[in-house]
RNA sequence: GGGACCGUAGCUCAGUGGUAGAGCAUCUGCCUUUUAAGCAGAGGGUCGGUGGUUCGAAACCACCCGGUCUCACCA
Protein backbone atom coordinates (compact mmCIF):
# COMPACT_ATOMS: atom_id res chain seq x y z
CA UNK A 1 0.00 0.00 0.00
CA UNK A 2 0.81 3.61 -0.07
CA UNK A 3 3.82 4.92 2.09
CA UNK A 4 3.05 7.12 4.82
CA UNK A 5 5.26 10.12 4.83
CA UNK A 6 4.58 13.06 7.11
CA UNK A 7 3.11 14.82 3.54
CA UNK A 8 0.69 12.23 2.61
CA UNK A 9 -0.51 11.53 5.88
CA UNK A 10 -1.01 15.41 6.54
CA UNK A 11 -2.87 15.38 3.17
CA UNK A 12 -5.18 12.74 4.61
CA UNK A 13 -6.04 14.98 7.80
CA UNK A 14 -6.98 17.63 5.49
CA UNK A 15 -9.33 15.69 3.43
CA UNK A 16 -11.11 14.05 6.52
CA UNK A 17 -11.14 18.01 7.93
CA UNK A 18 -12.86 18.78 4.61
CA UNK A 19 -15.34 16.24 4.88
CA UNK A 20 -16.22 16.82 8.48
CA UNK A 21 -17.41 20.44 6.83
CA UNK A 22 -19.84 18.49 4.60
CA UNK A 23 -17.98 19.07 1.72
CA UNK A 24 -17.72 16.38 -0.77
CA UNK A 25 -13.36 16.49 -2.08
CA UNK A 26 -14.96 14.53 -5.08
CA UNK A 27 -17.96 16.19 -6.72
CA UNK A 28 -19.45 15.14 -9.58
CA UNK A 29 -19.45 17.92 -12.18
CA UNK A 30 -18.49 21.29 -12.63
CA UNK A 31 -19.96 24.50 -15.35
CA UNK A 32 -16.51 25.37 -16.51
CA UNK A 33 -17.09 28.75 -19.05
CA UNK A 34 -13.48 29.71 -19.83
CA UNK A 35 -9.64 28.93 -19.98
CA UNK A 36 -6.87 30.96 -18.45
CA UNK A 37 -6.06 31.60 -22.26
CA UNK A 38 -8.69 32.67 -23.69
CA UNK A 39 -9.30 35.09 -20.50
CA UNK A 40 -5.44 36.31 -20.94
CA UNK A 41 -5.47 37.01 -24.35
CA UNK A 42 -9.03 38.66 -24.82
CA UNK A 43 -8.31 40.51 -21.27
CA UNK A 44 -8.60 44.84 -22.38
CA UNK A 45 -7.61 47.22 -19.44
CA UNK A 46 -10.55 49.48 -18.78
CA UNK A 47 -10.21 53.10 -19.71
CA UNK A 48 -11.84 54.33 -16.21
CA UNK A 49 -13.95 53.47 -13.94
CA UNK A 50 -17.21 52.72 -15.85
CA UNK A 51 -15.27 50.17 -17.57
CA UNK A 52 -13.48 48.67 -14.63
CA UNK A 53 -17.08 48.23 -12.70
CA UNK A 54 -18.21 46.99 -16.12
CA UNK A 55 -15.40 44.20 -16.05
CA UNK A 56 -16.58 43.26 -12.50
CA UNK A 57 -19.86 42.57 -14.17
CA UNK A 58 -18.65 39.65 -15.88
CA UNK A 59 -18.21 36.49 -13.81
CA UNK A 60 -15.99 33.67 -15.26
CA UNK A 61 -16.04 30.50 -14.24
CA UNK A 62 -12.77 28.32 -14.54
CA UNK A 63 -10.97 24.98 -13.44
CA UNK A 64 -7.83 23.76 -13.07
CA UNK A 65 -5.26 22.29 -11.01
CA UNK A 66 -3.20 24.15 -7.83
CA UNK A 67 0.30 24.86 -8.76
CA UNK A 68 1.36 27.55 -6.54
CA UNK A 69 0.34 29.57 -3.13
CA UNK A 70 0.95 32.62 -1.84
CA UNK A 71 -0.87 33.24 1.74
CA UNK A 72 -1.13 36.27 2.74
CA UNK A 73 -2.87 36.48 6.04
CA UNK A 74 -6.32 36.97 5.45
CA UNK A 75 -5.63 37.44 1.27
CA UNK A 76 -4.38 34.53 -0.93
CA UNK A 77 -2.85 34.57 -4.63
CA UNK A 78 -2.69 30.66 -6.61
CA UNK A 79 -2.05 29.85 -9.93
CA UNK A 80 -4.01 27.38 -11.41
CA UNK A 81 -3.11 25.30 -14.33
CA UNK A 82 -5.85 23.99 -16.84
CA UNK A 83 -5.29 22.51 -20.92
CA UNK A 84 -4.73 25.60 -22.16
CA UNK A 85 -2.20 27.19 -19.86
CA UNK A 86 -2.03 28.92 -16.01
CA UNK A 87 -3.95 31.82 -14.39
CA UNK A 88 -3.24 33.89 -10.79
CA UNK A 89 -6.69 33.69 -8.48
CA UNK A 90 -6.67 36.20 -6.09
CA UNK A 91 -8.58 35.41 -2.63
CA UNK A 92 -9.72 37.29 -0.35
CA UNK A 93 -11.84 36.15 3.02
CA UNK A 94 -14.16 38.82 2.90
CA UNK A 95 -14.87 38.19 -1.05
CA UNK A 96 -15.42 34.13 -0.24
CA UNK A 97 -16.62 34.25 3.54
CA UNK A 98 -14.58 33.44 6.33
CA UNK A 99 -15.91 29.40 6.48
CA UNK A 100 -14.34 28.79 3.00
CA UNK A 101 -11.68 30.63 3.28
CA UNK A 102 -10.70 28.04 6.04
CA UNK A 103 -11.46 25.57 3.83
CA UNK A 104 -9.17 26.74 1.49
CA UNK A 105 -6.19 27.03 3.84
CA UNK A 106 -6.55 23.23 3.63
CA UNK A 107 -5.87 23.05 0.12
CA UNK A 108 -2.42 22.18 -1.31
CA UNK A 109 -0.55 22.69 -4.82
CA UNK A 110 -1.67 19.90 -6.94
CA UNK A 111 -5.59 20.31 -5.83
CA UNK A 112 -8.13 20.61 -8.35
CA UNK A 113 -10.80 23.52 -8.05
CA UNK A 114 -13.15 25.52 -10.04
CA UNK A 115 -12.68 29.08 -9.43
CA UNK A 116 -15.65 31.97 -10.18
CA UNK A 117 -14.87 35.17 -9.89
CA UNK A 118 -14.30 38.70 -12.40
CA UNK A 119 -10.91 39.22 -14.84
CA UNK A 120 -8.57 42.23 -13.25
CA UNK A 121 -5.10 43.15 -13.53
CA UNK A 122 -3.11 43.40 -10.44
CA UNK A 123 -0.84 46.07 -9.31
CA UNK A 124 2.36 44.02 -10.97
CA UNK A 125 0.20 44.00 -14.17
CA UNK A 126 -0.61 39.87 -14.01
CA UNK A 127 -4.16 39.10 -15.83
CA UNK A 128 -5.68 37.60 -12.95
CA UNK A 129 -9.05 36.24 -11.36
CA UNK A 130 -10.48 38.32 -8.36
CA UNK A 131 -12.88 34.85 -7.01
CA UNK A 132 -16.11 35.54 -5.60
CA UNK A 133 -15.92 31.60 -4.26
CA UNK A 134 -14.04 28.15 -5.19
CA UNK A 135 -15.03 24.84 -5.53
CA UNK A 136 -13.29 21.85 -4.25
CA UNK A 137 -13.23 19.69 -7.31
CA UNK A 138 -10.25 16.76 -6.29
CA UNK A 139 -8.02 16.81 -2.88
CA UNK A 140 -4.86 14.88 -3.78
CA UNK A 141 -3.28 12.64 -1.39
CA UNK A 142 -0.10 12.89 -3.02
CA UNK A 143 2.68 15.59 -3.25
CA UNK A 144 3.74 17.28 -6.84
CA UNK A 145 7.41 18.27 -7.24
CA UNK A 146 7.56 21.75 -7.04
CA UNK A 147 8.83 23.72 -10.13
CA UNK A 148 9.15 27.64 -9.31
CA UNK A 149 9.42 29.64 -12.55
CA UNK A 150 10.80 32.96 -12.29
CA UNK A 151 10.19 35.39 -14.72
CA UNK A 152 13.48 37.84 -14.99
CA UNK A 153 13.30 41.66 -16.19
CA UNK A 154 14.26 40.56 -19.47
CA UNK A 155 11.09 38.30 -19.96
CA UNK A 156 13.04 35.15 -19.47
CA UNK A 157 11.65 32.36 -18.26
CA UNK A 158 14.04 30.30 -15.17
CA UNK A 159 12.76 27.25 -14.21
CA UNK A 160 13.82 26.39 -10.39
CA UNK A 161 14.09 22.67 -9.53
CA UNK A 162 12.77 21.36 -12.66
CA UNK A 163 11.28 18.18 -12.18
CA UNK A 164 14.17 16.43 -13.68
CA UNK A 165 15.43 13.04 -12.98
CA UNK A 166 13.96 10.43 -15.83
CA UNK A 167 13.30 7.41 -14.67
CA UNK A 168 10.83 9.08 -12.64
CA UNK A 169 9.53 11.04 -15.63
CA UNK A 170 8.92 8.04 -17.73
CA UNK A 171 7.09 5.69 -15.10
CA UNK A 172 5.31 8.80 -14.07
CA UNK A 173 4.59 10.70 -17.13
CA UNK A 174 1.23 11.89 -15.72
CA UNK A 175 3.35 14.10 -13.03
CA UNK A 176 6.14 15.09 -15.78
CA UNK A 177 3.42 16.24 -17.92
CA UNK A 178 1.82 17.98 -14.86
CA UNK A 179 4.92 19.85 -14.37
CA UNK A 180 6.83 20.08 -17.25
CA UNK A 181 5.30 21.80 -19.81
CA UNK A 182 7.98 21.67 -22.79
CA UNK A 183 6.98 17.71 -22.02
CA UNK A 184 3.23 18.64 -22.69
CA UNK A 185 4.40 20.33 -25.84
CA UNK A 186 6.21 17.68 -27.55
CA UNK A 187 3.09 15.01 -27.73
CA UNK A 188 0.83 17.69 -28.90
CA UNK A 189 3.37 18.25 -31.00
CA UNK A 190 3.56 14.94 -31.89
CA UNK A 191 -0.63 14.17 -32.48
CA UNK A 192 -0.36 17.32 -34.81
CA UNK A 193 2.28 15.58 -37.17
CA UNK A 194 -0.03 12.99 -37.17
CA UNK A 195 -2.62 14.71 -38.15
CA UNK A 196 -1.13 16.39 -40.51
CA UNK A 197 0.29 13.02 -42.69
CA UNK A 198 -3.24 11.74 -42.28
CA UNK A 199 -4.35 14.84 -44.08
CA UNK A 200 -1.72 14.92 -46.27
CA UNK A 201 -2.63 10.76 -47.68
CA UNK A 202 -6.28 11.72 -47.47
CA UNK A 203 -6.16 14.72 -50.01
CA UNK A 204 -4.32 12.29 -52.43
CA UNK A 205 -7.70 9.96 -51.82
CA UNK A 206 -5.79 7.63 -49.64
CA UNK A 207 -7.85 5.38 -47.26
CA UNK A 208 -7.31 4.62 -43.92
CA UNK A 209 -7.67 0.75 -43.14
CA UNK A 210 -6.78 -1.55 -40.02
CA UNK A 211 -5.34 -4.95 -40.17
CA UNK A 212 -4.32 -7.48 -37.38
CA UNK A 213 -1.66 -7.06 -34.62
CA UNK A 214 -2.03 -10.56 -33.65
CA UNK A 215 -0.28 -12.59 -36.92
CA UNK A 216 0.30 -16.25 -37.00
CA UNK A 217 2.93 -15.77 -39.88
CA UNK A 218 4.86 -12.83 -39.23
CA UNK A 219 6.20 -10.87 -42.16
CA UNK A 220 7.43 -7.85 -43.95
CA UNK A 221 10.40 -6.89 -42.08
CA UNK A 222 13.35 -8.75 -40.87
CA UNK A 223 13.10 -8.46 -36.84
CA UNK A 224 12.79 -10.86 -33.94
CA UNK A 225 9.16 -11.08 -33.12
CA UNK A 226 7.09 -10.74 -29.44
CA UNK A 227 5.51 -14.33 -29.66
CA UNK A 228 1.95 -14.66 -27.57
CA UNK A 229 -0.23 -17.65 -27.31
CA UNK A 230 -3.72 -18.10 -27.98
CA UNK A 231 -5.61 -20.38 -26.35
CA UNK A 232 -8.63 -21.34 -27.38
CA UNK A 233 -7.22 -22.22 -30.87
CA UNK A 234 -4.10 -23.47 -28.77
CA UNK A 235 -2.05 -21.76 -31.26
CA UNK A 236 1.21 -19.38 -31.26
CA UNK A 237 0.25 -16.14 -32.40
CA UNK A 238 2.65 -13.08 -32.95
CA UNK A 239 2.65 -9.37 -32.39
CA UNK A 240 3.34 -8.10 -35.89
CA UNK A 241 6.76 -6.56 -37.14
CA UNK A 242 5.29 -4.97 -39.64
CA UNK A 243 1.99 -4.63 -41.63
CA UNK A 244 3.23 -4.66 -45.23
CA UNK A 245 2.10 -7.95 -46.39
CA UNK A 246 -2.02 -7.15 -44.96
CA UNK A 247 -1.71 -3.96 -46.91
CA UNK A 248 -0.55 -5.22 -49.84
CA UNK A 249 -3.49 -8.19 -49.89
CA UNK A 250 -5.71 -5.09 -49.57
CA UNK A 251 -4.62 -3.53 -52.53
CA UNK A 252 -4.83 -6.99 -54.31
CA UNK A 253 -8.39 -6.64 -52.93
CA UNK A 254 -9.03 -3.65 -54.90
CA UNK A 255 -8.16 -0.69 -53.08
CA UNK A 256 -5.69 1.34 -55.08
CA UNK A 257 -4.54 3.49 -52.07
CA UNK A 258 -4.54 2.40 -48.92
CA UNK A 259 -2.34 3.89 -45.15
CA UNK A 260 -2.61 2.74 -41.96
CA UNK A 261 -1.02 3.88 -38.62
CA UNK A 262 0.35 0.77 -36.25
CA UNK A 263 2.25 0.12 -34.07
CA UNK A 264 4.92 -2.39 -34.65
CA UNK A 265 6.80 -4.57 -32.00
CA UNK A 266 10.14 -6.11 -32.39
CA UNK A 267 11.80 -8.12 -29.76
CA UNK A 268 15.48 -6.37 -30.12
CA UNK A 269 17.19 -3.86 -28.07
CA UNK A 270 16.24 -0.64 -26.25
CA UNK A 271 18.40 2.43 -27.15
CA UNK A 272 17.76 6.03 -27.96
CA UNK A 273 16.16 5.51 -31.37
CA UNK A 274 14.33 2.20 -30.15
CA UNK A 275 11.69 1.08 -28.59
CA UNK A 276 10.31 -2.36 -28.41
CA UNK A 277 6.98 -0.85 -29.56
CA UNK A 278 7.21 1.90 -32.11
CA UNK A 279 4.72 3.86 -34.40
CA UNK A 280 5.10 3.72 -38.44
CA UNK A 281 2.88 4.98 -41.13
CA UNK A 282 2.53 2.58 -44.30
CA UNK A 283 0.95 3.54 -47.18
CA UNK A 284 0.47 1.99 -50.79
CA UNK A 285 -0.02 3.26 -54.52
CA UNK A 286 -1.50 1.18 -57.07
CA UNK A 287 -0.05 1.88 -60.58
CA UNK A 288 2.61 3.98 -59.30
CA UNK A 289 6.14 3.62 -58.56
CA UNK A 290 9.07 4.41 -55.97
CA UNK A 291 9.54 7.86 -57.76
CA UNK A 292 6.14 8.80 -56.77
CA UNK A 293 6.64 7.34 -53.64
CA UNK A 294 9.84 9.43 -53.10
CA UNK A 295 7.62 12.85 -54.16
CA UNK A 296 4.86 11.71 -51.67
CA UNK A 297 6.90 10.98 -49.19
CA UNK A 298 8.92 14.66 -49.98
CA UNK A 299 4.92 16.24 -49.72
CA UNK A 300 4.41 14.42 -46.33
CA UNK A 301 7.36 15.39 -44.59
CA UNK A 302 7.41 18.82 -45.57
CA UNK A 303 3.88 19.71 -44.34
CA UNK A 304 4.45 17.93 -41.07
CA UNK A 305 6.71 19.69 -40.75
CA UNK A 306 5.15 23.41 -41.40
CA UNK A 307 2.45 21.86 -39.38
CA UNK A 308 4.73 22.06 -35.94
CA UNK A 309 7.35 24.44 -36.91
CA UNK A 310 5.79 26.85 -39.07
CA UNK A 311 8.25 26.70 -41.49
CA UNK A 312 9.80 23.50 -43.59
CA UNK A 313 12.53 23.94 -41.59
CA UNK A 314 13.89 21.88 -38.17
CA UNK A 315 16.79 22.14 -36.00
CA UNK A 316 17.75 19.02 -34.44
CA UNK A 317 20.95 19.19 -32.15
CA UNK A 318 21.62 22.34 -33.09
CA UNK A 319 21.76 21.33 -37.03
CA UNK A 320 19.47 23.25 -38.88
CA UNK A 321 17.59 20.47 -41.29
CA UNK A 322 15.79 21.91 -44.16
CA UNK A 323 12.43 19.33 -45.50
CA UNK A 324 11.77 21.31 -48.82
CA UNK A 325 11.68 19.88 -51.28
CA UNK A 326 12.57 18.05 -53.70
CA UNK A 327 15.11 16.55 -51.28
CA UNK A 328 18.65 15.22 -52.67
CA UNK A 329 18.25 11.54 -54.37
CA UNK A 330 21.63 10.05 -54.92
CA UNK A 331 21.80 6.02 -56.02
CA UNK A 332 23.45 3.78 -53.40
CA UNK A 333 26.35 3.56 -55.91
CA UNK A 334 26.80 7.08 -56.22
CA UNK A 335 26.73 7.77 -52.64
CA UNK A 336 29.82 4.79 -52.10
CA UNK A 337 31.78 5.92 -55.07
CA UNK A 338 31.81 9.81 -53.41
CA UNK A 339 32.66 9.02 -50.61
CA UNK A 340 35.16 6.52 -50.67
CA UNK A 341 36.34 6.50 -54.49
CA UNK A 342 35.38 2.96 -55.17
CA UNK A 343 33.05 2.24 -58.20
CA UNK A 344 31.70 -0.86 -56.61
CA UNK A 345 29.91 -1.61 -60.37
CA UNK A 346 33.46 -2.98 -61.50
CA UNK A 347 34.66 -4.12 -58.37
CA UNK A 348 34.62 -7.77 -58.15
CA UNK A 349 33.40 -9.46 -54.58
CA UNK A 350 36.98 -10.17 -53.73
CA UNK A 351 38.22 -6.64 -54.24
CA UNK A 352 34.87 -5.03 -52.39
CA UNK A 353 36.14 -7.36 -49.19
CA UNK A 354 39.92 -6.42 -49.69
CA UNK A 355 39.21 -2.80 -49.97
CA UNK A 356 36.86 -2.98 -47.16
CA UNK A 357 39.19 -4.42 -44.75
CA UNK A 358 41.75 -2.24 -45.64
CA UNK A 359 40.02 1.03 -44.81
CA UNK A 360 38.43 -0.59 -41.18
CA UNK A 361 35.06 -0.85 -42.95
CA UNK A 362 33.75 -3.35 -40.77
CA UNK A 363 31.00 -6.10 -41.27
CA UNK A 364 29.41 -8.96 -40.14
CA UNK A 365 31.40 -12.12 -41.89
CA UNK A 366 27.99 -13.93 -42.33
CA UNK A 367 26.83 -11.81 -45.03
CA UNK A 368 30.89 -12.33 -47.14
CA UNK A 369 28.47 -15.02 -49.43
CA UNK A 370 26.38 -11.85 -50.91
CA UNK A 371 28.02 -8.91 -53.10
CA UNK A 372 24.83 -6.73 -52.39
CA UNK A 373 24.78 -7.47 -49.17
CA UNK A 374 28.78 -6.20 -48.71
CA UNK A 375 27.55 -2.80 -50.77
CA UNK A 376 24.82 -2.36 -49.04
CA UNK A 377 26.69 -2.91 -45.69
CA UNK A 378 29.63 -0.22 -46.99
CA UNK A 379 26.95 1.80 -47.75
CA UNK A 380 26.10 1.94 -44.15
CA UNK A 381 29.33 2.18 -42.39
CA UNK A 382 30.69 4.62 -44.94
CA UNK A 383 28.15 6.63 -45.95
CA UNK A 384 25.17 7.14 -43.67
CA UNK A 385 26.78 9.67 -40.73
CA UNK A 386 27.38 12.19 -43.86
CA UNK A 387 23.46 11.82 -44.56
CA UNK A 388 22.38 15.19 -42.45
CA UNK A 389 20.04 17.27 -45.20
CA UNK A 390 17.27 14.84 -45.98
CA UNK A 391 18.44 12.80 -48.98
CA UNK A 392 17.12 10.12 -50.65
CA UNK A 393 19.33 6.94 -51.15
CA UNK A 394 17.86 4.83 -53.85
CA UNK A 395 18.36 1.31 -55.98
CA UNK A 396 19.58 -0.95 -53.25
CA UNK A 397 20.80 -4.42 -54.03
CA UNK A 398 18.00 -7.31 -54.32
CA UNK A 399 19.56 -9.12 -51.86
CA UNK A 400 18.65 -6.53 -49.03
CA UNK A 401 15.17 -7.19 -49.53
CA UNK A 402 12.81 -9.85 -51.03
CA UNK A 403 10.02 -7.78 -51.66
CA UNK A 404 10.86 -4.99 -54.68
CA UNK A 405 11.00 -5.25 -57.55
CA UNK A 406 14.14 -5.64 -59.88
CA UNK A 407 15.44 -2.33 -61.67
CA UNK A 408 12.99 -1.36 -64.83
CA UNK A 409 15.95 -1.13 -67.03
CA UNK A 410 17.35 -5.04 -66.66
CA UNK A 411 15.45 -7.41 -69.94
CA UNK A 412 14.07 -10.44 -68.57
CA UNK A 413 16.70 -12.51 -70.37
CA UNK A 414 19.79 -9.87 -68.44
CA UNK A 415 17.88 -10.82 -65.61
CA UNK A 416 18.09 -14.28 -66.14
CA UNK A 417 21.78 -14.44 -66.39
CA UNK A 418 22.70 -11.72 -63.80
CA UNK A 419 20.71 -14.28 -61.34
CA UNK A 420 23.62 -16.85 -62.23
CA UNK A 421 26.84 -14.98 -61.86
CA UNK A 422 27.66 -14.47 -58.09
CA UNK A 423 29.65 -11.34 -59.42
CA UNK A 424 26.56 -9.66 -61.45
CA UNK A 425 24.27 -7.40 -58.30
CA UNK A 426 20.80 -6.99 -59.32
CA UNK A 427 19.59 -3.60 -58.23
CA UNK A 428 16.13 -3.30 -56.96
CA UNK A 429 13.27 -0.33 -56.81
CA UNK A 430 14.34 0.47 -53.30
CA UNK A 431 14.46 3.72 -50.90
CA UNK A 432 15.61 5.15 -48.12
CA UNK A 433 14.85 8.35 -46.54
CA UNK A 434 17.56 9.75 -44.49
CA UNK A 435 17.69 12.68 -42.47
CA UNK A 436 20.12 13.07 -39.57
CA UNK A 437 21.88 10.36 -40.34
CA UNK A 438 18.72 8.56 -39.52
CA UNK A 439 16.65 6.01 -41.44
CA UNK A 440 13.04 7.99 -41.70
CA UNK A 441 11.68 5.32 -43.26
CA UNK A 442 11.74 2.46 -46.46
CA UNK A 443 10.02 2.54 -50.42
CA UNK A 444 10.02 -0.05 -52.87
CA UNK A 445 8.00 -0.17 -55.82
CA UNK A 446 6.93 -3.40 -54.76
CA UNK A 447 7.34 -6.35 -56.05
CA UNK A 448 4.33 -8.31 -57.76
CA UNK A 449 5.84 -11.21 -60.39
CA UNK A 450 4.42 -14.07 -58.44
CA UNK A 451 7.40 -16.74 -60.01
CA UNK A 452 9.82 -14.06 -58.69
CA UNK A 453 8.16 -13.47 -54.86
CA UNK A 454 7.87 -16.88 -54.22
CA UNK A 455 11.76 -17.41 -55.19
CA UNK A 456 12.80 -14.36 -53.06
CA UNK A 457 10.89 -15.39 -50.19
CA UNK A 458 11.82 -19.16 -50.49
CA UNK A 459 15.62 -17.78 -50.94
CA UNK A 460 14.64 -15.90 -47.68
CA UNK A 461 13.51 -18.93 -45.43
CA UNK A 462 16.64 -21.41 -46.88
CA UNK A 463 18.69 -18.86 -45.67
CA UNK A 464 16.54 -18.97 -42.09
CA UNK A 465 17.36 -22.74 -42.06
CA UNK A 466 21.08 -21.72 -42.98
CA UNK A 467 21.61 -20.09 -39.66
CA UNK A 468 21.30 -16.40 -40.47
CA UNK A 469 18.67 -15.30 -38.16
CA UNK A 470 15.81 -12.78 -38.22
CA UNK A 471 14.13 -14.29 -41.15
CA UNK A 472 10.31 -15.09 -41.49
CA UNK A 473 8.68 -18.23 -41.72
CA UNK A 474 6.93 -18.72 -45.74
CA UNK A 475 3.75 -17.04 -45.60
CA UNK A 476 1.77 -19.17 -48.11
CA UNK A 477 -1.09 -17.03 -48.24
CA UNK A 478 0.55 -13.53 -49.20
CA UNK A 479 2.08 -15.41 -52.27
CA UNK A 480 -1.45 -16.86 -52.94
CA UNK A 481 -2.61 -12.80 -52.83
CA UNK A 482 -0.03 -12.35 -55.34
CA UNK A 483 -0.75 -14.99 -57.67
CA UNK A 484 -4.34 -13.79 -57.45
CA UNK A 485 -2.78 -10.56 -58.99
CA UNK A 486 -1.36 -6.92 -57.57
CA UNK A 487 -1.09 -4.36 -59.81
CA UNK A 488 1.93 -2.37 -60.04
CA UNK A 489 2.78 -0.58 -56.87
CA UNK A 490 4.72 1.45 -54.71
CA UNK A 491 4.47 1.48 -50.97
CA UNK A 492 6.46 2.87 -48.12
CA UNK A 493 6.89 2.18 -44.76
CA UNK A 494 7.24 6.15 -42.61
CA UNK A 495 9.30 6.10 -38.82
CA UNK A 496 6.80 7.96 -37.18
CA UNK A 497 8.99 8.10 -33.57
CA UNK A 498 11.34 9.22 -35.26
CA UNK A 499 10.31 11.74 -37.60
CA UNK A 500 8.31 13.12 -34.27
CA UNK A 501 11.55 13.01 -33.14
CA UNK A 502 13.49 15.28 -35.42
CA UNK A 503 10.96 18.06 -35.42
CA UNK A 504 10.68 18.71 -31.93
CA UNK A 505 14.18 18.20 -31.42
CA UNK A 506 14.33 15.01 -28.91
CA UNK A 507 17.02 13.29 -27.65
CA UNK A 508 15.34 10.05 -27.29
CA UNK A 509 12.61 8.56 -28.37
CA UNK A 510 11.27 8.01 -24.84
CA UNK A 511 10.71 11.79 -25.26
CA UNK A 512 7.91 11.25 -28.09
CA UNK A 513 6.49 7.91 -26.33
CA UNK A 514 4.08 8.75 -23.64
CA UNK A 515 4.79 5.42 -21.81
CA UNK A 516 8.22 3.59 -23.05
CA UNK A 517 8.69 0.86 -21.65
CA UNK A 518 10.75 -0.03 -18.61
CA UNK A 519 11.92 -2.51 -16.92
CA UNK A 520 9.04 -2.75 -14.12
CA UNK A 521 10.19 -2.02 -10.48
C1' G B 1 25.48 -8.62 -23.62
C1' G B 2 30.42 -5.14 -22.86
C1' G B 3 32.22 -0.35 -20.88
C1' A B 4 31.72 4.40 -18.15
C1' C B 5 28.76 6.93 -14.74
C1' C B 6 24.58 7.61 -11.28
C1' G B 7 21.01 6.21 -6.94
C1' U B 8 21.27 10.88 -0.02
C1' A B 9 14.31 14.24 2.71
C1' G B 10 8.18 14.79 -1.37
C1' C B 11 11.42 17.68 -5.46
C1' U B 12 16.42 19.79 -6.84
C1' C B 13 21.11 18.86 -4.91
C1' A B 14 25.77 19.27 -1.36
C1' G B 15 28.39 15.92 1.73
C1' U B 16 35.27 11.01 0.11
C1' G B 17 36.13 7.19 6.90
C1' G B 18 34.16 10.13 12.88
C1' U B 19 27.75 8.97 13.46
C1' A B 20 23.00 13.55 8.24
C1' G B 21 23.05 18.96 5.36
C1' A B 22 20.90 23.25 2.12
C1' G B 23 16.93 25.45 -0.91
C1' C B 24 11.97 24.61 -2.16
C1' A B 25 7.73 21.80 -0.26
C1' U B 26 5.28 20.53 4.78
C1' C B 27 3.75 22.28 9.93
C1' U B 28 3.07 26.71 13.70
C1' G B 29 2.80 32.18 14.17
C1' C B 30 2.52 37.25 11.59
C1' C B 31 0.97 39.40 7.01
C1' U B 32 -5.87 41.88 2.47
C1' U B 33 -2.49 43.28 -4.88
C1' U B 34 1.67 38.81 -4.12
C1' U B 35 4.45 36.19 -7.88
C1' A B 36 11.15 31.82 -7.03
C1' A B 37 6.13 36.63 -2.00
C1' G B 38 8.40 37.93 2.83
C1' C B 39 9.66 37.44 8.25
C1' A B 40 10.21 34.12 12.79
C1' G B 41 10.24 29.13 14.49
C1' A B 42 9.49 23.53 13.99
C1' G B 43 9.19 18.61 12.09
C1' G B 44 10.88 15.35 8.29
C1' G B 45 16.10 10.27 6.27
C1' U B 46 16.97 2.01 7.19
C1' C B 47 21.96 7.72 2.57
C1' G B 48 18.70 1.82 -3.58
C1' G B 49 19.44 -3.50 -1.23
C1' U B 50 22.50 -7.47 0.97
C1' G B 51 27.06 -8.93 2.71
C1' G B 52 32.17 -7.56 3.85
C1' U B 53 36.60 -4.37 5.50
C1' U B 54 37.05 -1.10 9.93
C1' C B 55 37.00 0.70 16.76
C1' G B 56 33.72 3.43 13.40
C1' A B 57 30.80 3.29 6.53
C1' A B 58 26.34 7.59 3.05
C1' A B 59 31.58 7.32 1.71
C1' C B 60 36.04 1.76 0.82
C1' C B 61 35.25 -3.59 -1.40
C1' A B 62 31.91 -7.56 -3.51
C1' C B 63 27.34 -9.01 -5.26
C1' C B 64 22.33 -7.66 -6.40
C1' C B 65 18.28 -4.07 -7.94
C1' G B 66 16.98 0.25 -10.81
C1' G B 67 18.58 4.05 -14.21
C1' U B 68 21.58 7.30 -17.75
C1' C B 69 25.14 7.51 -21.59
C1' U B 70 27.84 4.55 -24.94
C1' C B 71 29.38 0.24 -27.88
C1' A B 72 27.38 -4.23 -29.91
C1' C B 73 22.65 -5.73 -31.98
C1' C B 74 18.78 -3.44 -34.96
C1' A B 75 16.49 -3.44 -43.39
Amino acid sequence: MSEQNDLVKRRFEELEEIKAHGINPYPHRYDVTSDSKAIITSFTDPQNEEETEAQKQVTVSVAGRIMAIRKMGKATFCHIKDSTGKIQIYLKRDDVGEDAYGIFKLLDIGDIIGVKGFVFRTKTGEVSIHAHSFELLCKTLKPLPVVKEEITETGEKIIHDAFADVELRYRQRYIDLIVNDHVKEIFIKRTKIIQSIKRTLEDQKFFEVETPTLQSIYGGANAKPFVTHHNALDIDLYLRISNELFLKRLVVGGFDRVYEFVRDFRNEGIDRTHNPEFTQVEWYQAYGDYFDSMNLFEEVVEKACIAVNGKPEATYSGTVLNFSSPWKRVRMVDAIKEKTGLDVTNTDKAALIDFMKANNYEFDPKIAHSKGLLIANLFEVACEEDLVQPTFIYDFPIDTTPLCKPLREYSMQQLEEMKKDPEQVIYAERFEPYAYKWELGNSYTELNDPVLQRKLLEEQVERGRGGEEETHPLDEDFLNAIEVGMPPTTGVGLGVDRLVMLLTDSQSIRDVIFFPLMRPQ
